[in-house]
DNA sequence: TTGTGTTTTACGACCTCC
DNA sequence: GGAGGTCGTAAAACACAA
């Protein structure tokens, strides 16, 4: 199965809806409308409907808004986008300019309501829907509003000092794609994706050269890698996990991050490579997996166009990330206690979470449905399991909005 | 700066289900 | 046969102590 991704397409893209994030220019990544749509005959994906869906976009909407981005909200009004500010957090970062952005951008409504604070997360979007604000919305920047195609395409070069804003946002976004499959995959998303961090230098390249170099995943080769250790001093990073500032051009800049072609058929050896997802998308990906631990189709589906991931990669995300819980369970004798989590903050968090969601320590329907979750003991999830579970998630999120929090002053998260 | 341990993506092998 | 699951693992990315 897997061979054939890259085997048979090994740098092309599968052109289809659902894998092109970018493609659906029309449909603004953060239009969560489709949310929740059954699908007969996917075991699992009906969980997500009825009264998950319900749940879910409940979950989203409160649990997010006053927990997910609180520091980031907080933080937002002054500092998110003042130059001055010397973080280096990548978080911080990120979320200021892109994922901050983008989530007051997509719910600017919300955020009126919430006295402008970044409310919901993306997701919660299903009420955002209809009015997926688009970019001029309003947030601070307006342009940037962007989708993600738009964004992919703006990466340009900003102007050293000028802070515009598309940049920012599609840093936030999506992460390349790049796999050397092509599977659905792959490339799915992203089109090339302009985040990944080469991505996004990459991208930019292309962009301004106007290429639109499809993607092409392998970027990954070697020169790649090549790419943090050469170029110094930015990190092509996407997650911005360096320098705050823009680069400009770079040399690495200006060749093809892989080589022309990698031998098609290989397997991944020294070509492998991996991209480091930004830390907005795993926050998203984290918040689904809070939901449920086993994404539906629908769901991979609209997430993968979200975040400009493929559909393989949300669906290896939520494995590994399963495979993650497991382990940590495996570690602490006691599986309520997430072994070697922080349990800091998340506990607050959790807490909140579960005032605002007690249904979210209910037994998730696909867990008891799900035939093959039946045979795997770690899916079954009992009550205190599945606490833990949203725990280790909120921890995980914690982790990722740790250095936003550090960043805002907060001391910490208060979620 | 370097060495080392951990975490994060990604895949292959194999399994089950439809 | 295809899709998705787990398990094990490779290797990049990251964190951190020395």
């Amino acid at each position: 199965m897997v061979s054939h991704y890259y085997n048979s397409i090994p740098y092309t893209q599968k052109h289809s809806a659902t894998n092109l994030a970018y493609a659906s220019a029309a449909a603004p990544p953060w239009n969560w409308n489709n949310y929740h749509h059954t699908t007969p005959n996917q075991f699992m994906s009906d969980m997500d409907t009825s009264a998950h869906a319900a749940h879910h976009a409940a979950a989203h909407q409160m649990y997010y808004n006053s927990h997910m981005f609180h520091s980031a909200a907080a933080a937002s009004a002054s500092d998110w986008h003042s130059p001055a500010s010397s973080s280096t957090d990548n978080f911080a970062q990120n979320v200021p300019t892109s994922a901050h952005q983008l989530m007051q951008q997509h719910h600017h409504h919300h955020s009126h309501v919430n006295g402008g604070l970044p409310s919901n997360g993306s997701s919660s979007s299903a009420s955002s829907a209809g009015s997926h604000s688009s970019a001029t919305g309003g947030g601070p920047t307006s342009s940037g509003a962007t989708q993600l195609n738009e964004t992919n395409s703006s990466i340009a070069v900003d102007a050293p000092g000028s802070h515009s804003q598309q940049p920012h946002i599609a840093e936030g976004l999506p992460s390349p794609p790049i796999t050397v499959s092509g599977s659905e995959i792959s490339s799915p998303g992203v089109p090339n994706s302009a985040s990944s961090p080469h991505h996004l230098a990459h991208h930019h390249l292309s962009g301004s050269a106007g290429s639109g170099v499809p993607n092409n995943n392998n970027n990954n080769s070697p020169s790649t890698h090549n790419n943090n250790n050469n170029n110094n001093n930015v990190t092509p990073n996407n997650n911005n996990r360096t320098s705050p500032s823009k680069p400009q051009y770079f040399d690495w800049m200006k060749k093809p991050a892989y080589p022309a072609q990698p031998q098609p058929g290989k397997t991944r050896t020294k070509d492998k490579y991996r991209v480091v997802y930004t830390d907005f998308q795993r926050l998203e990906l984290e918040k689904e997996y809070c939901t449920s631990r086993y994404i539906t189709i629908r769901r991979k589906s609209e997430l993968a166009q979200t975040l400009a991931l493929s559909e393989r990669q949300v669906k290896i995300w939520f494995q590994n990330r399963r495979a993650k819980e497991r382990k940590q369970n495996k570690k602490g004798s006691d599986p309520n206690v997430m072994g070697g989590v922080q349990h800091t903050d998340y506990s607050q968090l959790l807490d909140s979470k579960t005032k605002l969601e007690p249904s979210l320590h209910l037994q998730h329907p696909l867990h008891s449905m799900n035939p093959m979750a039946m045979n795997i003991p770690a899916m079954r999830l009992h009550p205190l399991t599945a606490h833990s579970h949203l725990a280790v998630a909120a921890a995980h999120s914690h982790q990722l909005q740790h250095s936003a929090a550090a960043v805002s002053g907060v001391g910490s998260l208060s979620m």
